[in-house]
DNA sequence: AGTTTCGGCGCC
DNA sequence: AAAGGGCGCCGAAACT
């Protein structure tokens, strides 16, 4: 079951495949068949599929009903190792790859698609120029050989499997769709925001609100609109900066509250409202398009719909088939796990080597049992925060985990002087990432804005804010991209665990999965998970104590699992 | 008129 | 109390 073949759609409609050998090589002639599908179809001994691209191929094998087992993305396989070696935003196209091998002109990528509201994932994918199959094993056979070259070749190798795996996983959730019902949605807007005008106008609620807010200031104020809104504080006597929230809050003034509100359905409204379910919702199904390794860091994005950034509220409307279950499972402090696991901080590490609440055994220990302090500590050690009490407890939390504020101070250094940082298989970020565009900032000649006294407190002398800025997202990549490598590893033993059963992985948000499954299925699926959990800690970090717990709901409506 | 940037906020 | 990391999305504002 170590076969591996390769395959290249033709651009007549047929397929070439070949198999290959272990390394890398062709292990006999390339075939030409007349059916993508058949030819996968057929060959079920076939443990690993290489292709140029898991979305030109994948959706048109799932749209026939063939699922493979393991893939490898060439295109992808060729974005991470570029990157490993510092040539980030280098050509990734197959095309490239193969021009870079034998010394012709590279050409450019194609441009991004853009996601448009409702439409189904095409079954050709307008990318690259095609590459016959023959040249693209030899590319593939060259990036087996590039995976030798680099600091870990077993964790590069791990990751380029899993990230293909990721693909695979993606491809299959934007098949299947997030059960989705358009009732308890239309209700939840209805409660929330009341009647729809004629017309799309403001639905009622947000136009008693918006006049609540006028007659507040004493005239006519559009709450959506930021500039009207300082204007009108200020003809009042208050000064702001901006209408966000955090600093409206707490401003003493009649409009405050009614704007406040007026804020939080307005963006209920526009982003999740009437026409978001008309666009967006087909045939009871949510359909964002989910994008592996969509961001440097490797986190997942969606292209469509926000669909990583559903409202607490609007959950109500995920409801499980009838009989069916939703299976949400989150994972319990993700990240303070996943840096005791790469930094091998032995306090930590024991810390994280147990299922309970990681921020309280860190709090005992260093914060005389303050868990709301432990947690600012640690989360302001990954984010690398720079004032407030954050600061403070930073230094509490250097004494009793020293290795693990080193390891992501480390990162911090590393970006700030434009060094390369990896995370724990080896995803590298691009040594400008973080940095802004104001060059001038960066020369450290003063702008317009460096007067404002609360700047200067913390960016002391001439340092760079672009350099600081660096510094911070490096910090953050180590942490959250070996997160992201984590829970690679964990979606593809979930989805292998889940293979013999009519559970289908239909939600994927960073830590959070959620199954969609017969509820005769629901206790497999959570010892799946669990299962799967296990393995992915385990293949990641090697040999560590780090447990990575989730919490799991069986429920038939999302909103319900918290 | 079409395209890009900004402000604000949703999620992790 | 203050505001650190990653994203996407929307309408308005600011451009070409």
């Amino acid at each position: 079951m170590t076969d591996r073949w390769a395959l290249a759609p033709a651009e007549d409609g047929g397929v070439e495949v070949a198999p290959l050998g272990p390394d890398g090589l062709p292990a006999g002639p390339v075939r030409r068949e007349p059916d993508l599908a058949e030819a996968v179809r057929g060959r079920p001994e076939v443990a690993r599929w290489v292709w140029r691209s898991t979305a030109e191929v994948y959706p048109r094998l799932l749209a026939t009903g063939v699922r493979v087992e393991r893939c490898y993305d060439i295109e992808d396989a060729e974005t991470l190792l570029l990157g490993h070696a510092g040539r980030y935003g280098e050509p990734r196209s197959a095309a490239a790859a193969l021009a870079r091998l034998r010394g012709g002109p590279v050409p450019p990528d194609p441009p991004q698609r853009s996601a448009e509201p409702g439409a189904q994932s095409p079954l050709f994918e307008p990318q690259s120029a095609h590459v016959p199959l023959a040249d693209l094993i030899e590319v593939y056979a060259d990036q087996q050989r590039r995976h030798d070259a680099t600091a870990h070749p077993d964790r590069m190798r791990l990751l380029t499997a899993a990230e293909s795996a990721g693909m695979l996983v993606a491809a299959e959730m934007n098949r299947a769709g997030l059960p989705w019902s358009a009732e308890v949605h239309r209700g939840v807007l209805h409660e929330l925001l009341g009647e729809r005008y004629a017309g799309g106008g403001e639905p009622r609620r947000l136009a008693e609100l918006a006049d609540e807010v006028s007659a507040a200031f004493g005239r006519r104020v559009r709450p959506d609109l930021p500039a009207d809104v300082i204007k009108a504080f200020a003809q009042a006597g208050i000064k702001v900066r901006s209408t966000r929230r955090w600093e409206i809050e707490s401003l003493d003034h009649p409009a405050v509250k009614p704007l406040v509100e007026y804020k939080k359905l307005y963006r209920i409204w526009v982003a999740h409202g009437w026409s978001w379910l008309q666009d967006w919702v087909r045939d009871g199904r949510f359909r964002p398009e989910f994008l592996a390794g969509g961001t440097v860091t490797g986190r997942w994005v969606t292209n469509g719909g926000g669909g990583l950034q559903i409202p607490k509220v609007i959950r109500r409307a995920v409801v499980a088939d009838p009989g069916w279950r939703l299976v949400v499972a989150d994972a319990d402090q993700m990240e303070p796990r996943v840096l005791a696991a790469i930094s091998r901080d032995p306090g930590l590490m024991e810390v994280a080597g147990r299922e309970s609440d990681l921020y309280q055994s860190v709090s005992d220990r260093a914060f005389s049992g303050d868990r709301d302090q432990a947690k600012l500590a640690v989360l302001g050690a990954v984010y690398g925060q720079t004032s407030g009490d954050g600061l403070k407890n930073l230094a509490a939390l250097r004494r009793r985990f020293p290795l693990a504020v080193a390891y992501v101070d480390e990162a911090a250094r590393a970006g700030e002087e434009g060094r390369l940082v990896r995370t724990w298989l080896g995803r590298t970020c691009p040594p400008a990432a973080g940095a802004g565009e104001d060059l001038e900032e960066e020369a450290g000649i003063p702008t317009a804005e460096d007067d404002s006294d609360d700047r200067q407190q913390w960016v002391p002398g001439y340092a760079s804010t672009n350099a600081r800025a660096r510094g911070r997202f490096a910090r953050n990549f180590v942490v959250q991209g070996s997160a992201a490598d984590w829970a690679l590893l964990l979606l593809a033993a979930l989805r292998q665990a889940c293979a013999g059963m009519a559970a289908e992985l239909v939600f994927f948000q960073h830590d959070e999965v959620i199954v969609h499954c017969p509820k005769e299925e629901t206790e497999a699926v959570v010892a799946a998970i669990r299962q799967a959990s296990e393995l992915a800690g385990r293949l990641t970090f090697g040999d560590t104590p780090v447990r990575f717990p989730f919490t799991t709901a069986v429920v038939e409506c999302y909103a319900d699992a918290k």
